[in-house]
DNA sequence: CCCCTCAGTTCGTACGTCGAACTCAGACCG
DNA sequence: CGGTCTGAGTTCGACGTACGAACTGAGGGG
């Protein structure tokens, strides 16, 4: 630690706050539909209509949204075509969007546990063992590490 | 499975949207701004005037984020006096809030991947070991999931 | 007594979101 | 060939929320 152990009142983050990548995966996925849309793909919801009759969102707005996932690379379009019917476009997860699971776990996680009193409604398993999944810290040893454990550091660090 | 193998376009979800804690944690911390709001107070940043400084935010959004936030439990209050200054109120993060952690470190985790081209602005570290901190996905054996083994499953579910 | 700082509050403007209605393309029906 | 159905958007006016800038209020210092 560069500070000492007393920490009273401290005034700036040990971080400059314009370099953090929280800022810009916000930026690209952190408005609140976007991350809906975004589970929606990953429970397998793919057509337009029926993501906009989960999500309860305006047409306008999910139009929006799932435009925007793909120009950011986080969902793509597909072509598929119902027996009897022409070809239509369907979107799921591209290999960027699936690295985002982890993000949706950690907010299923939270509301599991502080929302739903510990009884969660949705499980996540593995598909082949059928155990249930879990997200955790832990260090490059393999360690689990308690959230106050972490502490955070620059790489690039800026002299104020 | 319930589904046979082939898996051309499914219309549904094989999960109630409507119970999974993602929309309740969304509901209660997911606009953005209150992200960034959790960001500052793990990063230590406690006063209003810093939160604000660092983040851009207008203080009428900041002032109504802080609320919402103590007011959930995830921030708290806390008398500090500056030497020769009058006692002033300072945020920050509760039990409840610190569980948000993996939440925050699954956004930069994912920014560094994609939007920092695996050159990490920020790391976070063991305390005491100094060691990098991770996030993970593990099935209850321990072992390593790759976020598309994971499948989902309702816990209570509804016939539709 | 005036001025300073910190932590908000107020206010008018601008932008985002909403539901509902409309468009468009192709397939089917008779 | 005309009418209709469906899925996937687009358009539009009303409304709500976020914004920056300015103001308030409490206490300390010169």
């Amino acid at each position: 630690m560069s500070q000492p152990s007393q920490v009273p009142t401290t005034r700036r983050a040990a971080v400059d706050p314009k370099e953090c990548s929280i800022t810009g995966t916000l930026a690209a996925i952190g408005d609140g539909w976007s991350v809906l849309v975004l589970r929606e793909l990953f429970y397998g919801v793919r057509r337009f209509n029926d993501i906009q009759h989960d999500l309860g969102i305006s047409r306008s707005v999910l139009t929006d949204r799932l435009a925007r996932l793909v120009e950011i690379g986080v969902a793509r379009t597909e072509p598929y075509q119902e027996p009897g019917d022409r070809v239509r476009q369907q979107y799921r997860l591209t290999r960027k969007g699936v690295r985002l699971l982890p993000v949706l776990v950690g907010l299923m996680e939270w509301g599991d546990e502080f929302l739903s009193n510990g009884d969660p409604p949705v499980v996540l398993e593995e598909r082949d063992s059928g155990e249930q999944v879990r997200l955790e810290l832990r260090s490059t040893s393999g360690a689990l590490v308690a959230p106050h454990q972490i502490v955070t550091r620059a790489r690039r660090r800026r002299v104020d």
